[in-house]
DNA sequence: AGCTATTCATAACT
DNA sequence: TAGTTATGAATAGCT
C-alpha cells in the first residue's frame, strides 16, 4: 500500500513474505480489538503462520468460550458442510493428509481420554474433543443415509425420463395416425390413479433396491 | 480515520455504531484474507455483532478443521513430525490418504466401543448426555435436509405416476385404433434420450420448486 | 527495527 | 441502504 501497490498473492522472497506477516499482522490483530471496542462485538481470531507458529486474539473470555459460542451458532445456521465438502474436493493431497494427521491425533487423544477414565471433572477442552469426535461418528452415519437418498432420486428422475420419451413417442404415434389430436392436456389432467402408487414401481425394470419403507427409517 | 479521528471506545449513538461496524466488519475480513493469501498463512476468524450474529472466515478447509487445529496447538506443544515425514518420503500419496483414513476407521471403532462398554469413570451416562447434546444441534439441519429430499422424492413419484397411467392410456389408444400393435417393450427398450436430462423435468406443470443444484447441497 | 511515500480504509455526509 | 470524499491509518520498499 505504500510505495507501490502488491499483487494479491503469495509473496515469494521469503524474507519480505515473513516482514509483511509481522506488520499485517500485527495490524490485523489491532483492527480486531478495535472492531470490538467500537462496535460491542466478539471476535475470536487465530492466525497460523506458514511455519505453524499461532497467534490469537479472543476480544472476550477466553477463547475457548468463544469457540463454543461459535459451535452453537454455526450448528444453527450450519451450511457450512457443504462448503468443507466442495473445499475439500479441490484440496490439494498434501493438505489433505495433514487434515488427516490431525483428525487422527485428536481421536487418540479422545481415546487416551476415554479409557483412561478422566480422574477429575471434565474440562472444557476435553468436552470439545469429544463433541468434535461426536460429530464425526453421525457425519458418517448421515452421509450415507443421504447416498442412498441421493440415489434413489436419481433412479426416479432416470425413469421419469424414459417415460416422458416414451410418452411423447407415443404421443407423436398418435398423431401420425390421426393428423391432429388433442392430447396435449394429457399430462395435466389426467387424475393420479389411486391403484398406482410406489407398489407398482417395483414391477419396472430398473433395479429398485431400496424398498419404500427404507424411507421412514431414514428420516 | 477519516473527516475526523474516532475515541477508541464503544460508539454510543447506534446508527453511527451499526454502520461503523458493517465497514469495519467488511475491512476486518478483506485483510484477513489479505494476509492469508500474501504471507501463506492459516487464518480463522469469527466475529458476533453485538446482536449475537455470526460472521466468520475460515482460510482453509472449514472453521471446524481450523478449530480443531488451534485445539491442538493451544492444548500442547507435541509432535512426532519427523517420524511422520521420514515415513511420507518413501509414499505415495493416495497410498498414504488410504492409510490414514483407515487408520481414523479403526481409532473412531474403538472410541466407540470403549465408550459403549462402559468401563470407565466417564462413561455411558456422561456420553449419552453428550450425544443427545450433538445430535439436538445436528437434528435441526439434517430434519430440514430430510424434509426437502423427501418431498422431492414424492414429487417424482407423483409425476411416475402420472406419466404412466398417461403412458397406459396412450397405449390403450393405439391398441384400439390398431387391433394390436406390439408397445409392449416401449418402456424397455427406449433409449435414454441425452437431451431428456433433469433440466427439462422443469418445463412440466408439476411444480417442482426445488432446483436441482440443491441435491448437492444436500449431501 | 525505523522511516517515508503511497495506497488503503473509513467517518462523516449525501 | 448504498455511494462519495476528505482524512487518518496502514504499510511496501528502503535503510
Amino acid at each position: 500500500m505504500a510505495r507501490g501497490k502488491i499483487q494479491m498473492k503469495r509473496i515469494e522472497n521469503p524474507v519480505h513474505r515473513q516482514v509483511t506477516f509481522c506488520k499485517r499482522r500485527a495490524g490485523l490483530l489491532k483492527k480486531a480489538k478495535e472492531l470490538s471496542v467500537l462496535c460491542d462485538a466478539e471476535i475470536g481470531l487465530f492466525i497460523f503462520s506458514a511455519h505453524g507458529k499461532l497467534y490469537e486474539l479472543a476480544t472476550k473470555g477466553s477463547m475457548q468460550s468463544l469457540i463454543e459460542r461459535y459451535m452453537k451458532c454455526s450448528g444453527e445456521v450450519a451450511a457450512d458442510d457443504q462448503e468443507a465438502k466442495e473445499k475439500q474436493i479441490n484440496m490439494d493431497p498434501k493438505e489433505e493428509i495433514s487434515m488427516l494427521k490431525l483428525e487422527i491425533e485428536i481421536l487418540q487423544k479422545g481415546l487416551r481420554y476415554i479409557s483412561g477414565g478422566g480422574g477429575g471433572a471434565m474440562t472444557l477442552d476435553e468436552l470439545n474433543v469429544l463433541e468434535k469426535h461426536l460429530e464425526i461418528w453421525i457425519y458418517h452415519v448421515r452421509s450415507a443415509k443421504m447416498d442412498i437418498m441421493v440415489q434413489e432420486i436419481q433412479l426416479l428422475k432416470n425413469k421419469e425420463g424414459i417415460l416422458q420419451a416414451a410418452n411423447k413417442h407415443l404421443q407423436e404415434k398418435i398423431e401420425e395416425q390421426y393428423g391432429m389430436v388433442e392430447m396435449g392436456g394429457m399430462l395435466t389432467n389426467i387424475q393420479y390413479p389411486a391403484a398406482l402408487t410406489s407398489t407398482n414401481l417395483r414391477s419396472l425394470q430398473y433395479p429398485l433396491t431400496i424398498p419404500n419403507e427404507t424411507y421412514d427409517q431414514l428420516i
